[in-house]
DNA sequence: CGAACTCTTTGCGCCGGCGCAAACCTTGGC
DNA sequence: GCCAAGGTTTGCGCCGGCGCAAAGAGTTCG
């Protein structure tokens, strides 16, 4: 309980913040546990808290009219999801479901705005954090609008596996559990395919998968697919 | 000249500033005419201004490593642009060019930042604005991930025809010119499958093209291929 | 008003990835 | 440690869309 604020403090949402300001943030904040499978809230849903985790893992998705599912993200400690629909229409565009156990802390709508208000470096923490998605949102777009499944499958493995897997060469390991269809769904592709591109990596010792966590063996190799090296396919 | 002012009014940037405040904004804006096809800033570029247009229409777009390129938006006028890059790394992530003869105003980092703190709504709009472009980006993921060549392109006249195109039965048009590339590059496609697909429809009426401007005729066939409802293919 | 340019159309062949079905394997719960 | 449930793999056939090439408009200049 008291480490709360201190978390906070981490928070790119709360950078810049005085220790008082992250004590006021943290007592008007809702704490919930939210066990493995947890649905928070539903695309369409009325909006009124906005989010964060403080520990776990939240799965964020947006679904087509006919059942075609879209992972926008994973959600890790430190992130806030569920924000934006309190700018715009009021409504949570996405499904968030915790894919572990995890803990999130919220604040209702009129809070949150008045914590704005006090604080009004919260305003341009939130304009560098929507920033920063929507560029990483128009990657995305050039990517599956352009590039090929492995590439896109490739690319987003190093996404997950964080930061480090862009220059390191030791084992990079992502965090949480991920289905094929999931990060087939992350991808813009079938099930199918994407579980014959990573068994094929897996056969190749490139990566490997135990309880559903995935880990990068070889990062040289993804990264050389990631950048559109083809693979071997053409040699004899 | 005077009416600089008055036309901010309009901009979602300046919603609910004060007659005085606006007056404050344009005084400190440079304003600056773009004939056709001015290339106003490229990717990677640092950026030290953000933009707004006044009149005429700017092509934003992504450019991959390999000379892929994605469109990532048109720009209107009172819509602003560039402005994402100042909260971010600093560096324009696309390029941008005027697609006719246009007029923008834009500002310096350091003078939008003291606007910012002199009128704190300024944040607040900015933040609705970068969260109703997300939104329509992960929007668009998840057509680009799921949905086929025709139906994109089908929303995407419509998106890009205006509102006004989602309810009416008149004639809808898109008010700036459009190459058959530029169509395919926002919605991930090759010229070829834009040209055969914009074809068939003219052929069966729904739409037209004129000095590279699009109108669509039969906004009801638009609007039910966009939906899913799949074309005669099927029929005998 | 006509010439040059750029954009558009279309035939043709090909292939990456989809999607079903069925067997197989891993995993989590008890 | 065992068993059921759920996730994964793989063969096979198919097709939407790509991509070249070359001819055919439409558009924009001087």
């Amino acid at each position: 309980m008291p480490m709360r604020a201190q978390q906070l403090a981490g928070m790119r949402l709360f950078v810049g913040l005085s220790a008082e300001a992250l004590a006021d943030v943290a007592a008007t904040g809702r704490v919930q546990s939210l066990p493995k499978g947890t649905i928070l809230f539903t695309q369409g849903t009325a909006a009124d808290r906005c989010h964060a985790v403080i520990a776990g893992r939240m799965r964020i998705s947006q679904a087509g009219v006919e059942g075609s599912q879209l992972i926008v993200r994973f959600i890790g400690p430190g992130e806030m999801f569920g924000t934006m629909a309190l700018f715009t229409d009021g409504r949570y565009p996405a499904d968030a479901v915790s894919l572990i156990d995890s803990i999130e802390i919220s604040w209702t709508e009129p809070v949150l705005l008045e914590l704005i208000h006090r604080y009004p470096q919260i305003a341009l923490n939130l304009v560098r954090i929507a920033g920063a998605r929507l560029r990483e949102a128009q990657e995305r777009l050039r990517e599956l609008a352009t590039e090929q499944v492995d590439r896109r499958i490739a690319h987003m493995l190093l996404r997950l596996a964080g930061p480090g897997a862009l220059q390191g060469n030791m084992d990079a390991a992502i965090a949480f559990p991920l289905t094929r269809q999931d990060i087939a769904s992350m991808c813009g592709a079938t099930l199918y395919t994407a579980s014959r591109i990573l068994k094929t990596w897996e056969r190749a010792g490139y990566v490997s998968t135990h309880h559903r966590r995935l880990t990068i063996h070889q990062l040289v190799e993804i990264r050389r697919i990631a950048e559109g090296h083809r693979s071997q396919k053409t040699q004899p």
